[in-house]
DNA sequence: GTGAAAGCGCTAACAC
DNA sequence: GTGTTAGCGCTTTCAC
């Protein structure tokens, strides 16, 4: 059907190795290379690339896992991915786990029937996510965004404690002083490590300022914090519960962009307004300036979280030797309308 | 390094050939079946499919191009198609062109190249998308959302002339008479199509109402119009440059999600304000429900368009004949506050 | 039903 | 440098 090797061979008056040679890099005579090439672009011919895969065991193909591909977050580091892997002309495939670990282990298991040169993973769980699998055949890994547990593998994280720690700070230097906290699910590192991160700005304020937390009502902030689902839904259903206490929070603290929509969609609801209730988004939100007020949001490193990770991959499929690195971006506070403080 | 058939074979004391028939559907003994399926559970074998597509010239992958994968609407589709997918245990490769021609033809050459069992396009270009190198190869091949020229697929479509029909319908009947409009770059389909439909709108309400027509200012429509370009810049600088207009409009229908954010932007930074000014956006926006005031959208059948695409390419591959389709969906109007009528 | 053998298109080892 | 040869792992005749 479609001309290959042999093809191209014959018309050129060579053999098929040197034909493979012209199209990799090996040594060939300019004269000779010459008469391929214009046979193949004659004969149109572009190399198989399934047997080339079965030949050298190795893919020019590299998988992306992510967890949900409509959150802005996650394709944004996709481009940044698909960019970086044009340097080296390698193809993304974008597959969506929809949180979901038993579609992330068929993905897995795709990725190594496909023979795939490597994957990135933004892992659907800490604890549940097994990539061994893919260790014991040597295939190049990169976690991002989240750390798998008891992974050897590089990984691409934000500084969500500093991120969440800077955000919640700024929330107290802003006044409000009963701060809520809307995290993701028990599990996912990084709905702990920001949970962490604004853990230890109120425990610094509250040792900084003794005499604002005997009064200010927060003794047991456990109380005051929510594991969701990083969903509309369950950023909605978190704030509702939240605006149930006895004694009401004056702000929130929200892990995540697509729960901020929720939280904001309760407030509404409830008829609370913003910013004399205080509201902050970890990770931007496309439309954040365009919501009145304006959300202050934690501005998140998505698309070079996605390049970084996909050189480092890019590193590993050619071998070059390096030890394993933990690379962490940092986050950057937008400032915004919503967190005008109490009084605004 | 692997485990392969001779492996499981040997292990289970039959030839490669059982097993290969063991594993799709062939005839063999229950009893010899049974001993081979224990072997590989115990090696756990899981066949290599890129030996597989070599041999039998066909993968267990589709190919989805898609022009920007941070659109909300193309992802939503991606779900779409995912989901059909999995009905036959197909994967789907997700590949961003970007509205790029080039980079359009580079994926469609990988996915020959991958030997993929077909592909999904929704085309970067109307006339210069050219699918004809998969028609060549017999490749299935679906496209939708947009129609490239001349080429013999099955399409699946949104009656955008209709929907955009019923939405500048819905800003006359409110009272709005100097409506511009938005669109997308001329030769996407999309773009004229809801141009189109546009047209139609005022043009019928010209005929019914003469007397309106006559004082209304909209003698040459062509003025009230923008080509952009699909993204927030462009809509930003479509209105931007639509409210410097010597006769101004008093509402603007909107071709896309993105463009309807930069036209709000463009309205704010301009002082004016929404509902007086009436805006609609053809595509459902994820935050349309938080706006203030909420924005009047068309809400587009994104995840049945991918759906449907995905189900005809599986017939396509499983070599079920049938005629060429045209499957059109249908939208519908969500109405809300920003087309509440020039005096709300 | 089952096994032996051939071959998908490519590249790497080897001899020249 | 170049050609010859072998083989990646699988499926599919073709005999039996």
């Amino acid at each position: 059907m479609a001309t290959t090797v042999q093809d191209v061979a014959r018309a050129a008056g060579v053999s098929a190795a040197t034909v493979s040679r012209v199209f990799n890099g090996g040594r060939v005579t300019a004269e000779r290379a010459e008469r391929v090439r214009r046979a193949a672009a004659e004969l149109g011919f572009a190399p198989n690339r399934v047997a080339r895969s079965l030949r050298t065991q190795r893919a020019s193909v590299i998988g992306l896992l992510i967890p949900d591909i409509e959150n802005p977050f996650f394709t944004a580091m996709a481009r940044g991915v698909e960019d970086a892997a044009q340097q080296t002309n390698l193809s993304v495939v974008l597959c969506n786990t929809d949180e979901d670990v038993d579609k992330e282990r068929r993905y897995l298991e795709v990725a190594m029937a496909e023979q795939m040169a490597g994957v990135i993973v933004a892992a659907a769980s800490r604890d549940r996510t097994d990539l061994s699998v893919l260790e014991g055949r040597r295939m190049p890994v990169v976690a991002v965004d989240r750390r798998p547990r008891g992974s050897d593998v590089d990984v691409v994280l934000v500084d969500n404690a500093r991120g969440s720690e800077d955000a919640t700070a700024h929330l107290l230097a802003r006044g409000y002083r009963r701060i809520a906290c809307i995290t993701g699910p028990r599990g996912a590192s990084t709905a702990e490590e920001r949970l962490a991160g604004y853990r230890t700005a109120l425990a610094d304020h509250a040792r900084e300022h003794p005499e604002l937390a005997a009064g200010g009502g927060m003794e047991r902030p456990d109380e005051w914090t929510r594991f969701a689902d990083f969903r509309v839904e369950g950023g909605h259903k978190a704030m509702t519960d939240l605006l149930a206490r006895p004694e009401r929070p004056d702000a929130v603290f929200v892990a995540n962009n697509l729960m901020a929509v929720g939280a904001l969609q309760a407030l509404r609801e409830a008829g609370v307004s913003v910013p004399g209730f205080g509201v902050l988004s970890f990770g931007e939100v496309p439309w954040a300036p365009m919501v009145d007020p304006s959300l202050t949001t934690v501005r998140l490193p998505s698309y070079d979280l996605g390049w970084t990770a996909a050189t480092l991959l890019q590193d590993r499929i050619a071998g070059t030797p390096r030890p394993l690195q933990t690379v962490v971006l940092r986050t950057a506070l937008e400032i915004r309308d919503s967190t005008a403080g109490p009084r605004a």
